[in-house]
DNA sequence: GTTTACCCTATAAAATCTATAGGGTAGTAA
DNA sequence: TTACTACCCTATAGATTTTATAGGGTAAAC
């Protein structure tokens, strides 16, 4: 199940996306905007901003801004960002590779082949999907 | 993230797959083969023959055995079954339909056509693997 | 120097996950 | 029938994650 944070995240990104580029649009808009809870939405720009998205202005007329245009922004990045590793188990994560306490043989584990595909299949779309093709 | 449930349950479909059709096996030779706290994986088996997927026999020489062949077991049914919906979001979900609260139009929405497209790749992975593609 | 708006920490309710414990019940074989 | 085996069911609880809320601190703009 996809989390309020990154739904939420994905929202504010694709706000800020339909904007002006470079021109900061306060917390409180963007949350209006997208019914999302002002504070909530507050840590999640913050680490949006952490992880290289977004830039921000203090004071008046602040707020916060994509730093690159949308559809120089993979969805890859930015699912890893909100959501975490895109694969559905740690072996077979190219990002946050771990192996399994309970696995004696991943190259033995139909759970293993099986998530292998699936992550495949899903950083296909991420991969070929930008900022740009949420907007609409 | 894939949940124990699921995981446990598919390495005992599996197992089981690899064993003598219809040959009931004790829950504790499951356990004790995958690695699997025996009480826990009793409720997940329990839910998968609830769900038809597997039978069982009870008394001396009883235990669970898979219904079907492996090869006619596709990996949609199971993984609805273990984890849930395929879909991430319920706006986009085939058999678990929900509108979003806080969205006013789906179709006008970013995340929900980016879903789409991630169920739809999960969807070609599922449909295309049975339960005979996780035996190695 | 005052306002504005981002920034940070702590906390906690709620939900979900991951079991654990203990006994009940029904089928099987002897 | 009797004893045994193994499935079946309920309750509970620790751990973790999610989803926020509250309150104030700090830096930039005017």
């Amino acid at each position: 199940m996809l989390s309020k944070k990154t739904k939420y995240g994905l929202k504010a990104l694709t706000f800020l996306a339909k904007q002006e580029p470079k021109k900061p649009i306060q917390i409180i808009d963007i949350a209006n905007a997208e019914n999302i809870s002002q504070k909530f939405l507050e840590t999640i720009l913050l680490s949006l901003r952490k992880s290289g998205f977004l830039g921000s202005k203090k004071g008046k007329g602040g707020g916060y801004y994509l730093i690159k245009e949308p559809k120089d922004i993979e969805m890859t990045s930015i699912m890893r960002v909100l959501e975490g590793p895109i694969a559905m188990v740690p072996c077979v994560s190219l990002n946050f590779y771990e192996t399994c306490d309970d696995c004696p043989d991943e190259n033995n584990c139909g759970v293993h082949k099986l998530m292998l595909q699936v992550r495949d299949a899903n950083l296909e779309v991420y991969k070929n999907t930008t900022l740009s093709d949420l907007v609409l």
